[in-house]
DNA sequence: CTGAAAGCGCTTACAG
DNA sequence: CTGAAAGCGCTTACAG
């Protein structure tokens, strides 16, 4: 009973009286068609709902016209941001995208890329990940294009997309420095080994130095990316000598931790504290008073890195690997 | 340049002095083949880092291994948690799970539709969608496997997964009015004719006849499903001759701006005022004070979805179509 | 225990 | 302006 009805393009051909030929060209449209036959063709794949079969299409080809975004937790909205880029440039040149989870850690990363290659998608998108050198040279290997995000060009092939980190903090700490005359800036970062913390990190700290200001090295924590982390981290720095006018927290998170403990001690933010996130993720805006936080452009991230792909994939672009960086944007609320 | 590395099955039968056919079988495990025979083609297969082509395979076996979600909104976290779970139970049986997004209305519903049936997916989940009759009956006529999200069996082919609602929300008035011995308790919905918000009131207004209350209707607002439309609705109930004691709230968001007017007036919550939201967003649990709602069990969803789908594909499942229906799960913290 | 060959549904040189 | 036929890389009856 199943695929009784599926049409092929030989059932449309002999309907229409031409040739499986003459129906191909005029569905592609690589090769001109007498006018009187294009319709009489186009009218019968109307009239069966006939649909070219992308996998038959795809093994001539060598080509399905699908990219694929795999990402360690499709949970994490700035994922989802990136897909729906993606998917708005990929569209657009008849492409689809699709998205696929696979676990941060573990041979799970390994088979998902391997599924993707044997699918023959035409290009991967792969989001921030400890993939090994051997799976990306891997999925080069059979012809599939590829783009990272994150990392730098030099630890692996394809192209990098990533964003400005470094610069997003700067011109957070020099939004609190400007416009609301701190000087004690605090910082409480995620594990320090842990990207994108360090480069966060180098962005405060670049930033009061350019302020002519010093790094308070009592003002730094570092703890973990989560709200128990900035509840700690707030503690501790909290009960300085000199306490912080300010606090540049690693994430979002960690700056509603922070609240929390300003909330508990009477202090009003940002009065008596000022307070920063980073991500900007949907709870920034909901959270009383709203995070000041910066932006990572995932759309953009996404947007870019579609990009990237098809140059490859359609205009036959072979030039060397590309890294493309694109700026957080400083979304200013209420909290500094 | 592309495509040279690609190694195809001639390669490792060569290389191993077999047929094609043995070493088809030894991937497959379809039919006996002589120990040492086996040893020397998983050898060359690993030596090659051969990998067998799915869209060869797919065009000869009729079947892709591969279960597409779609959704309207990609980022939107209730999605991306039945992406997971459909991942979780597909992967254990071999197939791979992609997400599509394609816009809730417009002609962009069809195209991805149609994307993916031409690309063979062996079964779509479809996410609360406006899908027309003639986009769903198009589906089911490739032969592609279809589950849909909250609309009832009546409304179209395939076999359906929703949540209880209704009952969702009777649980947490019951608790509200159990619990917390609230007597007078309002409503605040989205609007009225957009699901799920009746199936939310229908539950709302159970309970309170369970308990013996009637409903009270000057105690009954509706807005949108926005913070700002929160703000009205509470506005408007607080100022009633004798005000609410507790806020049940059509969604999370409406709950986050009830609480900003509760906060606003100086009430305390929830002794003052008990408020209650709807979904459990990530959001839910970081605003202060925490709030209880009611859990949309995604992930569950999603994999009851791929088992459904996985039931027709592999265990030959022909039967009429089916429904499951989940539990929603209240989760009380500190608003109520 | 193994192989030769047909065929899945397309696209695309090649030919007229 | 159109068609006959080869071939993309597999799996699977059929045969031995």
């Amino acid at each position: 009973m199943r695929n009784t009805g599926r049409v092929k393009i030989i059932d449309v051909a002999s309907a229409a009286g031409v040739s499986v030929t003459t129906v191909s060209h005029v569905i592609t449209g690589r090769r001109q068609v007498a006018p009187a036959t294009r319709a009489r063709v186009e009218d019968v794949i109307r009239r069966l709902g006939y649909q070219v079969d992308a996998t038959a299409r795809g093994l001539r080809t060598q080509r399905t016209t699908t990219l694929a975004l795999l990402v360690p937790d499709i949970t994490n909205p700035f994922n989802t941001e990136v897909a729906a880029g993606m998917q708005e440039v990929a569209l657009a040149h008849g492409y689809l995208t699709v998205v696929c989870e696979a676990p941060m850690n573990g041979p799970l990363l390994s088979e998902v890329l391997q599924q993707l290659t044997a699918r023959r998608v035409d290009g991967i998108v792969l989001g921030r990940y400890g993939a090994t050198r051997r799976d990306l040279d891997r999925v080069t290997a059979t012809g599939t294009r590829l783009v990272r995000f994150g990392r730098r060009l030099s630890e692996g092939p394809g192209d990098v997309v990533r964003a400005d980190e470094t610069e997003g903090a700067r011109t957070l700490v020099e939004h609190l420095v400007r416009s609301r005359g701190c000087r004690r800036v605090g910082f409480i970062g995620g594990a320090p080994g842990i990207e994108p913390g360090g480069e966060r990190y180098a962005g405060y700290r670049q930033a009061l130095l350019d302020a002519g200001l010093e790094v308070p090295e009592d003002l730094v924590a570092w703890t973990d990316f989560t709200r128990e982390g900035g509840r700690t981290g707030a503690a501790r720095l909290l009960s300085a000598d000199v306490p912080p006018q300010a606090l540049v927290c690693a994430n979002d998170l960690i700056a509603i931790g922070a609240l929390d403990i300003a909330r508990e001690r009477g202090l009003r933010v940002p009065h008596d504290l000022a307070i920063t996130g980073y991500d900007d993720i949907d709870a920034a805006s909901l959270v009383s008073p709203a995070l000041t936080t910066v932006f990572n452009p995932g759309r953009d991230m996404g947007r870019a890195a579609a990009r990237l792909l098809l140059e490859r994939l359609e205009d036959g672009e072979e030039g060397a690997a590309r890294e493309v960086i694109l700026a957080q944007r400083l979304v200013a609320r209420e909290s500094a």
